[in-house]
DNA sequence: CTGAAAGCGCTTACAG
DNA sequence: CTGAAAGCGCTTACAG
């Protein structure tokens, strides 16, 4: 084993400061009742021998551990990283910090997922796509809250904040009819989701107000290569879309790529496209994608509320909190 | 504050398997001498109970956390995501986890750094490109490893697990001219780093070796949008280079992107183009872009291994280690 | 192999 | 405001 130094702790301080061990504690406790000069005394010895309180045993007697467990995305999906930053921040604003549980876990690994409640973990934020019902379970055995960062499980009770999508399907067939097209297409993958039920649903009711017809549904992957398949088939065939309204931006970008470069296709010319989630790459040069921004910031400022809401307080009443989404245009729908 | 259900201890777990607390530690401690048949007693008591030791209280004894800081990357590049996957798995493994350490703090929040102290990591992995200077000495005062992923901070002492990148220099010089380049450039970012230097620097020894000249140096941003400016004055000048390696792919597509729809040039016509990374986007239809791999599995194997050593045994010898890099061929290179 | 007991570094009533 | 003491849930010599 490791020559660790011998940490200094409380009571180390409270002899350097002439002060007891529960004094020293009292001052690294806010709203404590000590007298300034003891505090004074504590803060000078705490600096001189590097002092940091120790967060185990502080949990082991408050039983709150001020660590939030973060089930982190899965794919490489090109906003993640920031989401992640936006809310490992918001969480240490806050005064926590975030333990990471990874979520690809196969059967055998499953047992692991409990180990990280050997943590004991206040709460747990998902923000995986895919869900893990292992972990549900057993936040429920621990009566740990846990909400959902920009994803919905049906089935299950959790709060969760999420881009107001039905809304933003709404907003989608309406910019497109409003801009000429005629045959319109909902552009997906394949695995369901309720944010991406919530848009199709949007965009279909309310393109049936406005034409009287419902959108085509064309399910692919969400894979960029998988993608491309599908795709094809769907630009050789004689019934093309002249618009596209596309689940993610990276759906809309094989779109793109497709029709460039094999079929020769110009947008907005031969069609119209409209994606979801603004990802870096819908402002590059050859794309010039206009598409739906998620507002990753609120979303993460009001997740970490409530989950913190649902920690520090009795109050667990589920909320599903709906963000809005805004409209980015660029270059791939007419113009009015 | 929330009614948490009162938590099971090996107490609990101690009466209704008819055995001590003691033995009921031991179960759950590796090597310990225990019958089987008190462990079977306890293992029964422990799943009727749902038991977890609390990581906390052990911890306490042990002086050992089995938490490892992550200092993650900053941007939203897009391997990012999978480095943490792959670290956090390789953590997880090994029987750690890892707590996030936020990147990005200004001046007043500095103070949150030791705040990931009172956890008591047992190390830290550092994946970010900033490298904080206040964590380090937080390390170093309280003597804890800390190993760089991918990275290399000049005048610190710690170990790293990184790409060969002066070798994959060389092998890019030696590749464009064996492709016929005659004006080779290498096209970077802003910020200076370790990494980047030494794999300019085995560009420019094998260029000067076979060619007798050194290439020319062009430093844009590691940005897209604002990388584009400084690409479009290279391209717009008479001395355009016939080959690029660029030291991201992010740069690049950025060259591959203006060179296109502003230039009307062709690739590999034009010029060829040499990446680095790998990205997901060299891959699509509108880039296929040739580039350098980075073995991230094999680094965050090795990283991890490197850094678990170090936590677990006296021998803290700094040591950096070398991962070969792979050329992936797609079409901005000439065929030999 | 196993139990009783001390101890890890804190917080928190309880007195004063 | 402050100190002495109990207690949080474990691990680990120490005896047996």
């Amino acid at each position: 084993m490791s020559v660790k130094k011998q940490p200094v702790t409380a009571s180390d301080v409270a002899k350097l400061a002439g002060v007891s061990q529960s004094t020293v504690s009292r001052v690294f406790i806010d709203g404590s009742s000590v007298s300034a000069a003891a505090r004074e005394k504590v803060f000078a010895a705490a600096k001189e021998l590097n002092y940091r309180p120790n967060a185990f045993a502080r949990s082991l007697t408050t039983n709150e551990s001020k660590l939030i467990g973060l089930v982190f995305p899965d794919s490489d999906y090109p906003i993640h990283m920031e989401t992640l930053q936006l809310l490992s921040k918001e969480l240490q604003k806050n005064g926590y910090s975030a333990v990471l549980i990874p979520w690809e876990l196969d059967a055998q690994q499953q047992h692991s997922i409990p180990n990280i409640f050997q943590y004991r973990v206040d709460g747990v934020m998902a923000a995986s796509a895919q869900f893990n019902t292992a972990l549900y379970e057993e936040c429920q055995d621990f009566n740990i809250p846990i909400v959902q960062f920009a994803r919905v499980e049906e089935g299950t009770s959790c709060s969760s904040a999420i881009s107001d999508n039905y809304s933003a399907g709404k907003l989608a067939a309406r910019t497109l009819v409003e801009r000429g097209a005629k045959k319109l297409a909902y552009l997906t993958g394949d695995i369901p989701s309720y944010t991406n039920n919530e848009r199709l649903e949007g965009f279909t009711e309310e393109l049936t107000d406005l034409t009287g017809s419902a959108p085509r549904e064309i399910n692919t992957s969400y894979v960029y290569e998988q993608a491309l398949e599908g795709i094809r088939a769907v630009l050789a065939a004689d019934d093309r879309p002249d618009a596209f309204f596309c689940s993610t931006d990276i759906l809309a970008i094989a779109l793109m790529d497709v029709a460039k470069n094999e079929f020769g296709l110009s947008i907005p010319e031969d069609f119209q496209v409209l994606g979801f989630d603004d990802i870096p790459q819908a402002s590059w040069l050859g794309y010039q994608l206009s598409t739906f921004k998620q507002d990753f910031n609120r979303l993460a400022k009001e997740a970490v509320k409530q989950l913190l809401k649902q920690v520090q307080t009795d109050d667990q009443t589920m909320v599903k909190l709906m963000i809005p989404v805004e409209l980015v245009e660029r270059g791939t729908l007419r113009s009015k």
